[in-house]
DNA sequence: TTAATAATGCAAATGGTTTTTATAAATGCC
DNA sequence: GGCATTTATAAAAACCATTTGCATTATTAA
């Protein structure tokens, strides 16, 4: 740790003033005049004083810092989520304290070490939030929001994210309007409640539309492995004439174990992403893929978690954005 | 903030003890007797008490904050960077204070920040070093260290990475070995002194070997698309044979560049990359690439800045770590 | 002048750690 | 066995760097 050289105490005792004075300087809103205020700018700019977060921390009991969850550390899409995490809260003078869930043999202990910094709140960036967390939290009075989740009422956690549901239906009718009919769809890992959505969404509109999904399966989870072995399993069955895969990453898999077979894309099997992840504009891969706006999901959780950190004890929120669809060259044109 | 309901007071009065005893209990090496210990620890297990860190720090002058510093959030490759980071914090009890460098306007304020939170230590996982950054934390007595960083004596920041001059060496050894004459090199952004260095190694060794390298240029910066535009522009100059390449995307970039042309690979032009991204197994491409031992080298720089924080003062130090070729498809084989 | 208001300083508080001091127990010595 | 001396434990108090409620003083308005 720094040396904390000058603390406010020698700036008070430069500029010839109390401490609570240059305190007051510190924060916008009090009782000082201009001149003390000139007094200890001076002051603190001849010692190059820089207030300590810590202390200020103690006793304002805001620290400023955000617990920042993820166990998603394969998936290129979380690079970007990161990117514009850290952003969004720099922006706004927070700070993320990142937290890996992945392979954590105990989340308790995640949890307890949150609470000890005492953070302002917690963003979730996982697609299943863990059981206890949002108890353990809102327990101790610490706003979470859940990014990229499912909505569950009784959990006190608030949700900013897409409608996996309305997505999965989306998906389903852009497949059948360019005449697809003989539709498989490979989820992400079953356990995920947003690849569970999509299904449940993709299948029920299939059905509405007079369809049937005619092969359903699910990948170990969000990688290409997994999707390539989720498509080789899928080809033993049956050849599907297009497939709505639940993540980017594992079309890309299916993509190519589909090719390793012998098929051509979108000639003989269409795909249909979900994500955009930057690799699916590659001209090896040129996806076809559903969108969801994570800028303004990062954005929206952010914004929700600082209003939150100042009015704790709101009642659990939801709010939802619309996905697009990325026409690239996986699916034949519309007929 | 967790309104830190339960407090050292608490238990200290829940107890029956003094605060201090309640301290002691929970500083191995205290003076503390068996017996008291067991009250404390009942009484806190009994109101649920989790000391905290904020008042700890305080009085210790340690927060167990580090700052990771980051400024590259499109190449995939940092994301395994960051799986790796948090986890082996964690596993030291150290927390990653997430800082953004990138599009920062004032790197100024983030360095503030670091230091207004009092970080015990800092890790920079970037390839070049902003020039103010380790003289501002050496000044303020923070240990910096650099990963993946190029060493420089008269900054007082500790490099852990790899020779990047021997791994443009070895590049220039592999692609002789096996026949090729006609060689071009296609760098990262020419600013990383990484790529200055791989670069370096590569012509150098090309040259003990009677060969010069027949192009040179470098990519704007570390995505697919730069590496795209550089094979178009590298195509217009001449055809090599084989291109090294300073970064996988950038070399998957160039691939297809090369493909839509009407290149086959290997057969007309081979391609060696850098970083062994997840991507480079990928089917499509299937990348023969030079590995960097991404997890020793971040092992090795959180162990270095847990002892640092412990004992400043240390001189700068430099440990490198070697590279290794990840044979796959990209290259014509051995003759 | 007087009342109202703005600016200031003091001191307590935040939740811990650590130094000092006091007490009790254990040991050494004759 | 009795007394001095050391050692182990516990309590009290000071400290870490800041904010903030309250009382006091200076300034301004009426």
């Amino acid at each position: 740790m720094v040396t904390m050289a000058v603390t406010l105490k020698d700036v008070a005792l430069r500029a010839g003033v109390s401490r609570s004075a240059v305190s007051r300087s510190y924060t916008d809103g009090a009782s000082v005049s201009a001149r003390t205020r000139a007094k200890v700018e001076a002051a603190a700019r001849e010692l190059g004083y820089t207030p300590s977060f810590i202390a200020r921390s103690l006793a304002t009991k805001r620290t400023k810092l955000i617990g920042l969850i993820a166990n998603n550390f394969q998936n290129p899409a979380f690079l970007e989520v990161f990117d514009l995490y850290t952003r969004a809260l720099q922006a706004r003078e927070l700070r993320p304290l990142l937290v890996n869930l992945t392979n954590e043999t105990d989340p308790a202990q995640s949890l307890r070490m949150l609470r000890q910094y005492s953070v302002d709140g917690v963003i979730v960036a996982t697609s299943t939030l863990p059981e206890d967390f949002s108890r353990a939290f809102s327990a101790a009075q610490v706003p979470v929001v859940h990014a990229f989740g499912r909505f569950d009422p009784r959990s006190k956690a608030h949700v900013v994210g897409i409608d996996n549901v309305g997505c999965g239906e989306m998906a389903a009718e852009t497949l059948v309007k360019r005449g697809y009919t003989r539709i498989a769809v490979i989820g992400g890992p079953d356990y995920a409640s947003s690849t569970q959505d999509r299904v449940a969404g993709f299948t029920a509109r299939l059905g509405a539309l007079g369809l049937q999904a005619a092969d359903n399966s699910y990948a170990s989870n969000y990688s290409y492995e997994a999707g390539r072995e989720a498509m080789k399993a899928l080809m033993t069955r049956l050849t599907p004439e297009a497939v709505f895969c639940g993540d980017d990453l594992i079309c890309m898999g299916a993509m190519d174990a589909a090719r390793a077979r012998g098929f051509a894309i979108p000639l003989d099997i269409g795909f249909l992403g979900f994500n955009d992840i930057s690799m699916a504009g590659w001209d090896a891969y040129n996806l076809t893929t559903i969108r969801q706006p994570i800028g303004e999901i990062i954005l929206a959780s952010v914004a929700l978690v600082a209003e939150l950190a100042g009015d704790r004890e709101r009642p659990p929120s939801l709010k939802l954005f619309d996905c697009s669809i990325i026409e690239r060259a996986t699916l034949r044109s519309l007929t």
